[in-house]
DNA sequence: CAGTGGTCTAGACCACTTG
DNA sequence: AAGTGGTCTAGACCACTGC
């Protein structure tokens, strides 16, 4: 028998059943057979439906009972994560760039740059440094080393223009895993004249490694947003945990 | 013909591989035929050993493309990340607690309590204020609030010695799902004496609302860690963003 | 074009929840 | 005891990668 429905689909029409309210909160959800049988799928199509919206903390599933809808279902994906244009403008603001600097170097062993970039000590990179603002008012202070396939890219785009993520998919560079630390630092000078405000104040750091589809490091960043203009929120549960904590200062760091 | 091998066993022998160098990072792991066979086991149970590793962040899967190793396996479970004692004796440090409080009151809209707790404003909530400490040090605050179910059962917990975590579970209580939001604040008078540090110190603070395996609401805490002393790591790639990005203040906040 | 992963089906058995 | 989700099998077809 054909396929009517892909997993995808039948996971989008249960999404839009629980937004509409057919499903309330706490409210058990039809059996897999039932849903089979209403949407003419395999019980196997529904299952893998239903672990899509576990995955994205919608439903909790437990042996022997029905399953649950444990929150109302989010828009986010990869994409709005990777851009801050992307992303400002789905919240209604208008994203915009000021490059403070865009240079040649060479990787180096602060922050463990060259580890984290899979390059030797002495390697070339790109450091690009740009402050970010959402409706003229800047947030956020972006310190970027690339590596050099896509550094040498860069010289083709318009940095306080263009959506850096979205010229580089042109050239055939995708963003595809990434792996974020967020911590708590103060301000020091260099920090608080770029964001315009005082040295000191708590900004919310996240360094994040990405990588392409094959696991090729890509970008190493040092993004630092104003402490009251950003937050990042993660689900988990006991079957998945994307989130771990970790003590700081493993190894000395020295001050950029 | 029965299974020799489950899925979860078929992707822990995995993760030992990649741990044992047999399969490198960057490294094109052997086909699911390939292992299907050599395990005796079918393909489905292979592809679901895969995505657990994929979910995990370990490998990184595309069409026609063998799977890369992407990232050493980690250890990693929900029990460390809900319990700051677990965690601690984890990474080998010794941990303690200073309770500072425990009151009964009831919800609030304050920081939307009651919502978060899936209460009417007015219902009893019990709420409990500890200093963390790491061998000695003071780390965190955690300021929990509790619905009644739960919170009558603290004063059975020696608050001071035992995991509050181990303890409610021996009462049935599971902590199953948990929604975090990390912000970065700055330390007010109290949390700065707590804290035995200055005020305006840098402060990652996590908001944790915890469900049980229903979604039923558990507990709504906001925990307040020293910048310097933590971090918190997540991975994600373009199929799976658990991660998200906000703004903050969405709705006015008092001063607790 | 051969190999590989992605999707789907149909059916079986087991472990657990619920009335 | 009946219903429900969890696991596993065997086989089919398709879409894409890489030689």
């Amino acid at each position: 028998m054909a396929a009517v429905l892909g997993y995808r689909e039948l996971a989008e029409r249960l999404r839009e059943a629980v937004l509409e309210g057919v499903h309330p909160l706490g409210a058990k959800l039809p059996s897999e057979n039932e849903i089979s049988a209403r949407f003419g799928v395999s019980r196997s199509t529904v299952r893998r439906a239903f672990a899509l919206l576990t995955e994205e903390g919608v439903i909790a599933s437990h042996q022997g009972a029905r399953r649950t809808v444990l929150a109302a279902p989010r828009e986010q994906n990869f994409g709005e994560l990777r851009s801050f244009s992307r992303w400002a403008r789905l919240i209604g603001e208008v994203p915009s760039s000021r490059t403070v600097g865009l240079e040649r170097g060479t990787a180096s062993e602060v922050e463990a740059e060259a580890e984290k970039l899979g390059l030797a000590v002495g390697d070339p990179v790109f450091r690009l440094t740009r402050v970010r603002l959402l409706s003229g008012r800047p947030v956020m202070i972006e310190r970027t080393s690339y590596v050099e396939r896509v550094g040498v890219l860069l010289s083709a785009v318009d940095l306080d223009r263009e959506s850096i993520c979205d010229a580089l998919e042109k050239f055939g560079i995708f963003f595809e895993h990434a792996e974020h630390t967020i911590e708590a630092v103060q301000a020091d000078a260099v920090d608080a004249r770029l964001l315009e405000t005082a040295a000191g104040t708590a900004l919310l750091r996240e360094r994040r490694r990405t990588t392409d589809p094959s696991g090729q490091p890509l970008e190493w960043s040092d993004d630092r947003y104003l402490g009251d203009a950003m937050a990042f929120t993660v689900r988990n549960s006991v079957a998945s945990a994307p989130l771990s904590r970790s003590t700081r200062s493993i190894r000395p760091t020295r001050a950029n």
